[in-house]
DNA sequence: ATGATCTGTGACACCGGTGTCATAATGTCA
DNA sequence: TGACATTATGACACCGGTGTCACAGATCAT
């Protein structure tokens, strides 16, 4: 099967290849007549551009690249959701890069990425939305990017994020006008700058309502679902028991649900359970997880396409938004 | 930031661009002085080749596409591991393009796919791997491709399968043997060849142990979560209530654990319940379930391998494989 | 009628690399 | 020492498109 490139189309249709690429592109300025003769060979010839030899003389590939590493399968699902809601109305493509690591080897790997396929431009989520040394880099070689879900502070990057510390107020203060004040915290990853957040939301709340924070009740967790287990055991085998679990996540919550179930504890009724993110998991599971709505896709949506738009050549004007997180109550919380 | 081209390197090293062309591709025949020079220069300079224009002379983009349709958050994710991992290893990356087209919009999606960026490859997974127009189209188009979990035989293209047929037939044995005769059945999407596979696993083990299959057992889902927490309801309504459910996978499976526990109903005392597809939930929920442990990774790994290898010009032996499913007992199940 | 503007088209360089082939320099063997 | 193979290097075309510019012919205002 021989190759059909714009010449052949030229040649065939008895014009430029100038002229062809003028149809290709939709171009003004070509008769009517032209055009028709054109497009009939298109068909004719069954004519496809190729999409690189256009994105070398274009210096754009239309590809955004997406960097990730993140213990939730469903974080991720709805960072790529959202990507690609604003990709594809863009006409972009989206390359997922999920990547573990970190300093040195990060930046090498980012470095190889960027040899191997040329992205237009980098949407970088949690952690990497928070890694000075990434930003550096990227800054340096003039690459374009957006975070997601940051907390640094950093005028000139475009940067989407949600009110993690609102949130975790919000949850915690609905925790205590059920009544409860012995209530137990799960935190994330270190790396992740939600944890602080949260973790600070939470302790704002209790401040707030004159209760004293004891840090005997705050477990160290990682976001995933094994880590949760983990903290669970700790948190359950403390005297007296805590009368309410908020975990900087609902995989987190989940583990704890599982354990408390299994000690024959019914939840809510003699223990309240919390969780962040409203994860899939949050309403599949019996009884469902009282958490806070964070609007991810949408998020990464509006990072992407102010990052298309900055591609674009657009001068961005507003770079930096932050979205509102939202309680939703089920029932793995009442009186204690 | 001026651009550093080959060009650049070139004039500045005092070679021409063609050994640094040499240099960068650690091609022989260039003396290590001369290297060493070059390298050098790349430092200094901080040079990036750029990878559109190596794609446009060579013919390759080193991008395979990864192309879905699934309800199954959990799934995907799977399947994007799987084939990450065997495109990292040959040094591709993976673009992902979801999609809920059929028929003739399919074609054109996918052909605007193969316009916008230039794929060395795609991967296909249910329900595209089942679908004919779309390999047929493919084919036409001379683009390289895998198939992932299809059952349609086709011997000249690539395609790994599990063992789906097989798995349902070994778990509705198990609980079969555990002394269950009324066993329920919830389908899967009828678009999904693993549907009838599964149903037809269920239908075998009925009639090798001398149970007759009764249709008012079986229910229609669609593989989302929603349409088991449907089948959920006519099926605890069924009169008399069936002892065992066998759900075509674990988000339908877990409906059906969530409906019967908020109905009072002990899991596995009452009922037992089962599913397909070893999908993170069926662990994070308590009981755990019973279900059939799919190798989704390795077949999309596998898949790809196969794939990178076709496009790197060789005559791919072995096209077809069956992996086995393997059944996984968890609290879910048990004695009537 | 005349210059000015607009429309349709093609020639040609260019994007930034790689492949082919010629050629000079060096090494090898009888 | 000459014939021949090997190594190191560069000139140049090429991959398949797009951008710039020149130019002929049509249209328009004066």
């Amino acid at each position: 099967m021989k190759k059909v490139t714009i010449n052949s189309v030229a040649t065939y249709a008895g014009v430029s290849k100038k002229t062809v690429s003028r149809v290709l592109n939709n171009e003004p300025n070509v008769s009517p007549a032209t055009r028709e003769k054109v497009l009939k060979v298109f068909k004719e010839l069954d004519y496809t551009p190729n999409p690189i030899a256009r994105g070398l003389a274009r210096n754009r590939s239309f590809i955004i690249g997406c960097l990730y590493d993140n213990p939730s399968k469903s974080y991720i699902t709805r960072v790529q959701s959202g990507a690609l809601e604003a990709c594809h109305k863009h006409n972009y493509n989206l390359l997922i890069h999920p990547c573990e690591l970190r300093g040195e080897a990060l930046i090498a790997n980012i470095e190889n990425l960027l040899m191997t396929s040329r992205l237009d431009g980098l949407v970088l989520t949690p952690p990497f939305s928070d890694s000075i040394e990434l930003i550096e880099f990227l800054k340096k070689k003039n690459v374009n990017y957006a975070r997601v879900a940051s907390a640094i502070e950093d005028d000139e990057s475009i940067s989407v994020r949600s009110n993690d510390e609102q949130g975790a107020f919000e949850i915690t203060e609905h925790l205590i006008e059920l009544g409860h004040s012995h209530i137990a915290f799960i935190k994330g990853h270190p790396d992740h700058s939600a944890t602080e957040q949260r973790f600070s939301g939470y302790q704002r709340a209790l401040s707030a309502h004159n209760l004293t924070f004891d840090d005997t009740l705050v477990a160290e967790g990682n976001f995933s679902y094994h880590s949760g287990a983990d903290s669970a055991k700790a948190i359950l085998d403390i005297n007296p028991r805590p009368s309410a679990v908020f975990a900087s996540n609902d995989y987190m919550a989940a583990a704890v649900l599982k354990l408390a179930t299994q000690r024959q504890l019914k939840v809510p009724e003699d223990i309240s359970i919390a969780g962040f993110d409203n994860a899939p998991i949050a309403r599949h599971i019996w009884p469902g997880l009282t958490t806070i709505a964070q609007p991810v896709e949408e998020m990464t949506r509006q990072a992407v396409e102010l990052l298309i738009e900055q591609i674009g050549g657009a001068q961005v004007q507003v770079r930096q938004t932050t979205l509102e997180a939202k309680l939703i109550t089920r029932e793995s919380t009442s009186k204690p």
